[in-house]
DNA sequence: GGTTGGTATCTACAAATGTAGTAGATAAGA
DNA sequence: TCTTATCTACTACATTTGTAGATACCAACC
């Protein structure tokens, strides 16, 4: 499943909450971004079209959506292209990068850190 | 700069050759999906209105051109918002699910140790 | 020097995407 | 129950993207 910029962006939010009306979403968009409320609208047909959101048995007077595609669904497609495509194919170089940009909390560090330690002992073994 | 999927694989070549004319990149596109030589070389032209490549003062039939805009300059736009979008903004769930499907080799893991110490080196000031 | 094959340029068009208006349905309040 | 504010459904349109044909140019070969 491919789906455009603003149709993640409009994800993003299904994600976060796990269900959502238009006009909810719409306000959590707007903070971002100004956007017509048919623009939001929109967008959410079509993620319906897609396939990436369906309604929910809401009794009431909007429709509530909530998400089929997860994020880790999207991801696993293109992580590996994005990788190979701006890394030549090396996570490593991806990480390098997260460090020298200083996007990795101290928290994100220690992770690797202790990545690597797994990884040395059990080669070791 | 904002550059579509076929521009990026398009660009690829550019980034592993160096200079590149384009029959020689329409072959290589060729080796991954069928395409006509002109629907690769429309691409090239875009790319050249958009400043991703110029045009190399070549000598001969066809033109060579080279890339202005790196691998890095895309990534360091993109990643964030990939990491925000996909994994909570949480670089360590990226990484997490890099290393699940892709070993580090020891040059990788050494690579990064040297990072880490830098970082560490360079926060204590 | 004319022919030919490779290259460049220009033009076109369908599909996807971003953007939003209009009209119709409807729930909530007066 | 009538009105109004809200929400949905449908339609529209400009731009970007993927795709490629037609045509023009030019260098090398016969």
């Amino acid at each position: 499943m491919k789906l455009s910029e603003f149709e993640l962006d409009v994800m993003q939010h299904f994600w976060q909450q796990g269900t959502c009306s238009s006009p909810q979403v719409h306000k959590l968009i707007c903070l971002d971004k100004q956007s017509a409320y048919t623009t939001v609208k929109t967008i959410i047909d079509r993620l319906e079209d897609k396939g990436a959101l369906k309604r929910e048995p809401a009794s009431g007077r909007s429709i509530i959506y909530s998400p089929i595609v997860t994020p880790e669904d999207i991801s696993k497609s293109l992580l590996p292209n994005f990788v190979k495509r701006f890394f030549s194919g090396k996570p490593s170089q991806l990480i390098a990068q997260m460090l020298k940009d200083d996007e990795l909390s101290d928290d994100d560090i220690a992770y690797l850190e202790s990545y690597i330690k797994d990884r040395k002992n059990n080669k070791g073994k």
